[in-house]
DNA sequence: CCTTGACTTCGAGTGCGCTCGAAGGCGGAC
DNA sequence: GTCCGCCTTCGAGCGCACTCGAAGTCAAGG
């Protein structure tokens, strides 16, 4: 079972030692990262698993809260997988309609791109006239 | 041509009155919208696509100062259609690509899920243990 | 012994994107 | 005439998630 340094634990994870930190004292890990002999702290593998999934949630935009909701659960022992799975239900919920929504937005910039595109080819070819290119376009 | 209030335009858009107002304030309308006789904003169809567009952008995680790029060009007239091309293609990448982490993400807590679920069915067949149960299972 | 550098705590500061409230103008219904 | 409702400007305030800096501790290297 290996330790890590916050410098180490920040490579690994991709957060700064600052993160961590601030991680660690607004309640977002399961307990207090142990310290070594000089008050420094020394991060386990079990802490860095556990900041991955904290980064996977913050990553599709769970916030700060609810992860710490999240990781209340798990602190409090057996008995509440039922709330922890409707948490994580609700929130890949909240992420799949989110990832919907995008991919539709982008759809219509595709449009949008693709108007571009036709107007440059079109150079030399015909005079450009700009109304079409204020707005989406009419497709959406 | 119709035009409309401020509350209609927001009623339309989906933005609050206010929001509609800090836009035009921070330069991501293409022009200050024109103003009836007692000086209340009048938005015109072209105001709201131009609005609609916005509201597209910003979904998709652009932030304001870059969709005030976007506006400045647009603004500027004909002649740098390369430019905002550019702008809309470097976004369109930046939307792929987080769409993809997320997509990733969604799939670590996906398995997450399942471990919560497998475990549900499991009780009363066997004893409960927690370990599993802390980071994200070590597939990922 | 002194410097270097990695760490500690604490609290304040930053950037973003709104969000809100105060104070006032104007037009129409009663 | 006065009340209502919708609008105006201006500037301050807020919530989120960091981000930073100051001041101090400690161990090792030269």
């Amino acid at each position: 079972m290996s330790s890590y340094s916050i410098a180490e634990a920040a490579r690994i994870s991709g957060l700064t030692t600052h993160t961590l930190r601030y991680y660690e004292r607004d309640g977002l890990m399961l307990r207090p990262v142990e310290r070594g002999a000089t008050g420094h702290r020394r991060y386990s593998d079990t802490d860095l698993t556990w900041i991955d999934l904290v980064t996977r949630l913050r990553s599709t935009g769970m916030p700060i809260r609810e992860v710490r909701r999240y990781a209340d659960l798990v602190r409090s022992g057996a008995g509440n997988e039922a709330e922890r799975l409707d948490l994580l239900r609700g929130h890949r919920s909240a992420v799949l309609a989110q990832l919907a929504e995008v991919t539709d937005h982008l759809g219509a910039i595709d449009r949008k791109i693709g108007i571009y595109v036709d107007r440059l080819e079109a150079q030399g070819i015909g005079p450009l006239t700009s109304s079409a290119l204020e707005g989406v376009d009419s497709s959406s």
